[in-house]
Parts: C-alpha cells; structure tokens; sequence
DNA sequence: CCTTGTTTGTTGTCGTTTCAACCAAATAGA
DNA sequence: TCTATTTGGTTGAAACGACAACAAACAAGG
C-alpha cells in the first residue's frame, strides 16, 4: 500500500523527538564520566542494584532491566567488579545462575553520582517544562512504551521508595 | 545545596522517558538493518545528504547535522563509498575541505528505506498518539531542544518539503 | 614571502559492544 | 539412568566509536 508520510504536525514531533533521542545520551553520559568516572550504563546498572532487594540481582534480571544483552552485562558486571564496585557470586537456588551484588563501595558511588545526575536531569529536561507540561510527558511517553515494551520489561517492577535513598531508574 | 529530589510525577515521566531513550533506538536501528542493509546512523547521512541542495554537503556540515564527531562521520562515509552509496572529492572553493554527495544508487537506496522507516516511526511512536498529543510532544521536545541545543544545529536549516520526497529528519 | 595559528579531514590506537562459539547446570524423555 | 534439549552465563574475535596525533590548506602579520 502507499506510504502514508507525514504530516506536518508529525513531522516536527518527530524531528525534534529524534533530535532528542541523539543528544541526551551524550549529555547524560558526558556529566557522569566528568563528574564520578562512570558511563551511564554504569551508573544504571549500579541504580538497579541499589534498588533490588539485598541490592542483589541475577544477571539475565539485570539485564533484562537494563536492555543489555547477556555478554554485554558480563562484561561490563567484569569490570564493575574489577573496581570493588560489584561483587558476583553463585546463586544457591540456581546453579547455573549468577548473582550479582552492589558493595558498599559501589553504594557509595552510586550515592555519590545520584545528586549531581538528578541535577544534570532536572537541567536538561524537567525544568524546561512546566507541570502540566511533566504529566503530558509521562502520558506520551508511556503510550510509547506500550507499543516498544507491552509487557512493561525495562520498567523495574514496582520501587518502594520506601528505602534509603539512590535509584531513580 | 541540598539535592532537590524528584516528585512522584517528575520521576514517573523520567523514567518513562529513560526507558523510550532505551529502548527506541534500537527499535530504529533493528529494523533498518534487518530490511535495508543500513544502521540508523547510516540512513541519517544519507537521508541529510538527499535533502541537501545538489545532494552534496561538506563533511563538517554533514558532522554537524548528524551529531557525529568528525573522525566517526569520516570512517562511515568511507564505508559508505565503498558500497557506492556516496562519493567524495575535494571541494573546489576550498582546497581543505571535503564534499559527500550521494549517488544514484545512494539516492536509491534511502528511496527504498524511507517508507519502512516512516511505517516504523508510526507504529513506534506516533500512531500511539492522539493528534493533541503530537501538538504537546512537539512543543516538549522543542522545551528540552532549548536546553541541549540552544542554537538548533542538529535541526537541520530549513528543509524545503517542496523536492522529491526522502528526507525525514 | 615566511611564520604562526586556525580550520578541515584522515589515520591509528584503544576501549567498548556485538556476535558466535562454548561450557555447565538444569530439565525432559525414553 | 542416560541422553537430548533448554537455560544461564562466560569468553574471544571482529566491528565500531572516541580520542589523539597528524597532514594539508587557508588566513593574518610582519
């Protein structure tokens, strides 16, 4: 059937969408590097640990809230681990599976890193817009991520913002 | 100064919009390589370099509207004159700098890859929305544009919608 | 001119990501 | 029980992007 381009509307929203999609990354991964030596797949990595009960995750959880594929995260988890960050470990129900373990180093640096991140995202983005302008957002987004994760995976399944501080997803 | 922390709303519409920065390129990415040979990337310099008068621009400029360091845009447009998609030769005005233009067969193929692309843009993103909904992503984004790119130099100057038809953004 | 400095691109090196192969534990079937 | 398949994860080689070093052309002063 024939190609049902654009409107114009659409077109803007797009462009502008995908000018945003090219330019966060790099602003949010640019500060992290700066400031706390760590790339943004880092730090997430690190937040979802520090939100998971006994900030302890296996790999294929980890990585299905993160969006990495397996050998991507056991590298990365391998130099996490190398720095005294993460530590790994067995899982006793699984054999085959392979926890993986925020330290206290690592909770520190995930402490460390939160305020200055959530600092650089209210900069880039939240202050930009104003409250009416937040909920349209959560809604737009959220109807986007109906269509690209239906079964709500990358979304970590209900955070108790009752702990200690970090996460943030 | 202490941290200021996010709302329950700030953070709801955060993390939706983190997880679409996550999840949408690959998305893109996905199925312009599964169906047209291309990474997203790719596409983008072709399709900037179709809407480009004489299907020519010098390489700075095609850094630029691309967000790509020079040495990343040159090792890609080399690949990409290998497969005969684009060419380059020394820019008559100035002795230093280089021209990309694209080929029959480079204009041939974002003809090709536009309308699975579009089709992808809608069933991702836009066909999720209502048509007020595409009015308030556009001005959100355009929000946030003003602080990532406060001189507009990824939108690319003015596009003429008026030419043939790829092009997109 | 000759020198200094800036702009424009390309090339080489290194770290990271991806992809494919692999191993080990668990599970299912005969 | 013994084999076959599936699941969970790691490892090594190839591809790609980032950063630094470099070369060539322009520009500005003396």
């Amino acid at each position: 059937m024939a190609t049902r381009w654009l409107t114009d509307e659409e077109r803007v929203a797009w462009v502008r969408l995908a000018a945003v999609l090219e330019l966060l990354p790099g602003v949010l991964d640019g500060q992290l590097r700066r400031d706390d030596g760590l790339s943004h797949f880092e730090y997430f990595v690190l937040a979802m640990l520090s939100e998971a009960p006994d900030r302890t995750l296996r790999m294929t959880a980890l990585a299905a809230r993160t969006n990495a594929t397996l050998p991507r995260l056991s590298h990365v988890v391998k130099r996490l681990e190398d720095r005294g960050l993460v530590r790994r470990f067995p899982c006793p129900e699984d054999g085959r599976a392979t926890n993986a373990q925020l330290t206290g180093e690592g909770w520190d640096a995930v402490v460390a890193a939160a305020p200055g991140h959530v600092e650089n995202v209210r900069a880039s983005v939240l202050d930009a817009l104003d409250p009416e302008q937040v909920g349209q957002l959560a809604a737009i987004t959220g109807a986007i991520l109906g269509r690209l994760d239906p079964d709500g995976v990358v979304l970590s399944p209900q955070r108790d913002t009752g702990s200690g501080r970090p996460a943030e997803g």
